[in-house]
DNA sequence: TTGAAAGCGCTAACAT
DNA sequence: ATGTTAGCGCTTTCAA
């Protein structure tokens, strides 16, 4: 910039106010200025502006998975917020280890973003209290974040799972089986009691063998999927109905199923692409990343436009969306 | 820092040092400063270190929609490169806009990234070249750049199409259909390339409504793939065989032939989630969106590292997996 | 082993 | 309308 001003024969401040469009500036000199700029490639060095101003027009997410067909469109949505707000969106995964989206939320706060949505992976966010005393909002998505007090966005996971396990009660099954994350997730133990409680309203008795939390990779899933359908471990005998927790989980055991000779019913958590064309179509309790994201997001900005209100809680509901897996009769 | 200084009793740089865990300082006054550090809550500023070191340790992502299954899993790929070089990853979609695309790149050159990985949109890059030669490397990946030479990461289209095509041939087709992504873009026009070229080596003429090119909302390519099916337009009849230029495409294709009576053959450019399950299951021409980011990645930081080499063009082949949907013979 | 001073490139505040 | 000065918070350099 230095150089910019140098070369058109005018002050430092000229040229700032040239390239920020301030006003106070004869077309002529502008003129002058603007050619220097071109004939010199000069670019504003926005380290420097941000250090001088304090903020940095950025926002931070951290999620657990970029690639993960829920999680995607939930960037895609606070990326959007950002970018109607002039914003840049800095993205990171945590791989669902809290220690990692500790390192990575601490990373985005020393960058100075203006704020973050977190996806927490962890079980305690009191490592950013400093941060946030500090000035950098932030909001919850899809879990609350544990031990502190702040914004959070959340699906209705209990509601969800308990009508989906009482849509297959409906459907005449007695033996439930629900398969979901690990139950540190709060999503996993909100499902988890979603399940519980339907049962317990049908006043049918939950075998200990029905119910399986874990990480949601394909060998565990798949595992404990075969365990619950041929039903040894478990006086009460093989289920036939099936909750399974998100939507990794559905597709694991949608392939499980598909290697079947009978029909066994599912409900999945989280709607997923395609879900429809499968046979029989899978019945889902939907959710809206996109709107997880985009509710987040503006909460996110409407803190950092100051307003000082109370750290608040927003509850999406969940839809059922009947395809045909989990109106499937139970199996004689 | 200065607090950090003042409050342990030393001077800045020794803070500084104690920071950065540089060498020379003793194991007594490094308490001391720690202690400070906890009980100011201080933060290291990293915008006024990158300011003064001229590095970010980040670098920026330009692709098309962060949210299509495609890219999602590339993006994933490069942040993962970053991160094993201690950096950060900026993200922004472009919306397949050149516009945007170029503003989303400028900003993030103005925020100094160390490098830029751009899955192109536009159609002329030359707006990068002071900022190529002001030092940010960058590399292009699933579409090569236009009117500048830069590193570029792709996929093998035209011998994926050209494969994917011979395959239906194989299997009894001769009026086969391609519905492909706007003609500008490179992909679509490599596929178009190799389709024709697959044609041409089985002495086969391709009627000009079976050729359709566009943007790949549902809608359009709904109405092509009707039209073509029902093959009124063309005096050479309906097709028999659909080639799907991308994972977009494909499934709304497979959506149109899941509601008719005949079968038609199809494969389809790019793997999908679930393609496996589908009746009848799809054959795709598989590409490694993972991969392509992988190498996007590491060739960006083999950059930063200072190799001094020629831009390269690397080349990753695909894979036709036939599943079934590729295999239906051609309709009476 | 430690610290003082200079300066990265910009903008805010205050001249002129 | 334009310029000058100070300083954002850090690292680099060099001296103690």
């Amino acid at each position: 910039m230095k150089d910019v001003a140098a070369r058109a024969g005018v002050g430092l401040k000229t040229v700032s106010r040239v390239v920020n469009g301030e006003p106070g500036v004869t077309p002529d000199t502008e003129r002058r200025v603007r050619e220097a700029i071109t004939a010199l490639g000069f670019r504003r060095n926005d380290s420097a502006r941000i250090l001088r101003k304090g903020r940095t027009a950025s926002v931070g997410l951290v999620l657990e998975d970029l690639a993960d067909p829920f999680y995607a469109p939930l960037s895609r949505a606070v990326e959007e917020v950002a970018r109607a707000h002039g914003a840049l969106l800095i993205n990171g995964s945590s791989a669902e280890d809290g220690e990692r989206e500790r390192e990575l939320a601490l990373a985005l706060c020393a960058r100075r973003v203006d704020g973050l949505v977190i996806v927490p992976a962890g079980d305690d966010h009191r490592y950013l209290e400093p941060e946030i005393s500090a000035g950098i909002a932030t909001v919850f998505v899809d879990r609350p974040a544990a031990r502190i007090e702040a914004d959070a966005v959340l699906s209705d996971s209990f509601t969800g799972a308990r009508e989906g396990v009482a849509h297959l009660i409906a459907h005449g099954h007695r033996r439930i089986g629900f398969i979901g994350d690990l139950p540190r997730i709060h999503t996993a133990a909100e499902r988890l009691r979603g399940y519980r409680a339907a049962m317990a309203e049908a006043g049918l008795a939950v075998d200990g063998s029905w119910v399986a939390l874990g990480p949601t990779d394909p060998g565990r899933v798949r595992a404990d999927a075969e365990r619950m359908l041929a039903g040894r471990d478990s006086a009460a005998g093989p289920v036939t109905a099936l909750l399974t927790g998100n939507n990794r989980v559905t597709v694991t055991v949608v392939r499980v199923l598909a290697g079947l000779e009978r029909r066994v019913a599912l409900v999945g958590f989280d709607d997923f692409e395609l879900a429809d064309l499968l046979t029989p179509p899978v019945t889902v309790i939907a959710q809206e990343p996109a709107l997880l994201g985009r509710r987040a997001g503006e909460l996110l900005f409407r803190r950092l436009e100051g307003s000082g209100e109370e750290p608040r809680r927003v509850v999406l509901p969940t839809r059922l969306i009947p395809r045909g897996s989990g109106e499937v009769p139970p199996h004689p």
